[in-house]
DNA sequence: CTCTATAATCTGTCTAACAGATTTTAAGCC
DNA sequence: GGCTTAAAATCTGTTAGACAGATTATAGAG
């Protein structure tokens, strides 16, 4: 879907209402009939974009009375979900250095044995991938996430995934970057993978937390040519 | 909205119909006409449930095509989600320890004025809701919203917003049960929040981050009665 | 076997109607 | 004037059907 929808439209002009009708917390919203004339769109269009700003924490639709505002959208979140061309690699690998480096060190202390056959499994997928020519960093984001599943604790894989956007772009620059380099840097990026999966595999907490910074790190000096 | 909504139920049966059809990542799920025979709702219910489906990036929508999954649930998470009965206490306090530990270090060292200000202005918000009889649960997300904002880094806000849910019961539950305390426990938890602000207004990080850990670390405690 | 055209299938959007819930308004009573 | 009650108006939630544009599958011709 290279074509943005209407009710991807209609979300960010609901976002604006909020903002510049600086309406606040427990403000209501114009009814969905009335936003729909107002965009000249259909009420199922609207429908679709509130249900996901309810989803989002955003808004709260009362059956009978109306949508209203149940927390407002920072304005620096509105001016980075609509415009992909900020520079957004600092900003998501900040929050990964404290998000993952913690996840790893947990998955290393807690993960069951199924939960590290998960890992070696997308290890496996990821190796495979890296040394074919086709895409992969969904393979790429698929390791992280089960790191993260190896907490064995749901919020670091609801936080993570929350970054997925950023993060996916940041993974598919990181790997179509790496081919472009000489070959050993896809042997370093598949290396730094294994580094971080072995210590969870020895259960080496330090270790893994140790080895994901380090992945990191040197995942975002590979975007800086 | 107490009683779910129908799309709700069909997100967590799509999300089933992926995790027991062992479907893969570029697997096409059923049409939404069959899907809403299969669920026996109607199809605009489908769309909607399919549309946060699609923005929660577990599947993909293409016209004409069909959707596709995108990434697969963990097992954790669908477990999680439709279920409001687990203990979720332990899980979000684990990440916000890490999260918002780090997020008001950074506030403290790189808030403007104006981001003081906001902060400010929420601090004073969750005083006087503290300080009456009304909810301030509401409240207290926003003031830690600001403060992760403060961090002058989106991510940081996105990644808590993801636990938006998990938090919000969490705050609702500890305002309640505060209440149903000594009048000394909403003072010692207004306390703590005046001491992060504090910090951050002295652009003190260190001071900051131990002030939100001990803030997180009594909260928790508060909830185990 | 390959290419082209057509048919079938699919998502995206619109319109209209109805059900159930909430809010507003009006009338009646004290 | 204030309070109560009932009716009307308004609202969200859902269903159903139609059509537009995009994709996939199929059939026929070379």
């Amino acid at each position: 879907m290279s074509q943005a929808r209407l009710s991807d439209h209609v979300y960010a002009q609901i976002v604006d209402i909020i903002k510049s009708d600086d309406l606040e917390v427990g403000a209501r919203l114009p009814a969905e009939a009335r936003l729909a004339e107002m965009f000249g769109v259909s009420r199922a269009i609207v429908r679709e974009a509130l249900m996901r700003l309810a989803s989002d924490g955003i808004t709260e639709a009362r059956r009978g009375a109306g949508s209203f505002v149940k927390s407002r959208p920072s304005d620096r979140l509105s001016m980075f979900m609509p415009s992909t061309e900020l520079p957004t690699t600092l900003g998501s690998y900040e929050v990964r250095f404290v998000l993952e480096t913690e996840a790893a060190r947990l998955a290393a202390t807690r993960r069951t044995v199924q939960e590290m056959a998960y890992v070696e499994e997308g290890m496996e997928m990821l190796r495979a991938a890296l040394l074919s020519s086709e895409p992969a960093h969904v393979e790429d984001m698929e390791l992280h996430r089960r790191i993260a599943e190896a907490t064995g604790n749901p919020a670091f894989l609801i936080a993570f995934d929350a970054l997925h956007g950023d993060v996916d772009k940041i993974m598919r620059a990181g790997v179509d970057i790496s081919r472009s380099r000489p070959p050993d840097v896809i042997a370093t990026m598949l290396r730094e993978h294994e580094q971080i999966v072995a210590a969870i595999r020895a259960q080496d907490p330090e270790g893994a937390a140790l080895a994901m910074r380090w992945h990191l790190w040197e995942g975002r000096r590979r975007l800086m040519p």
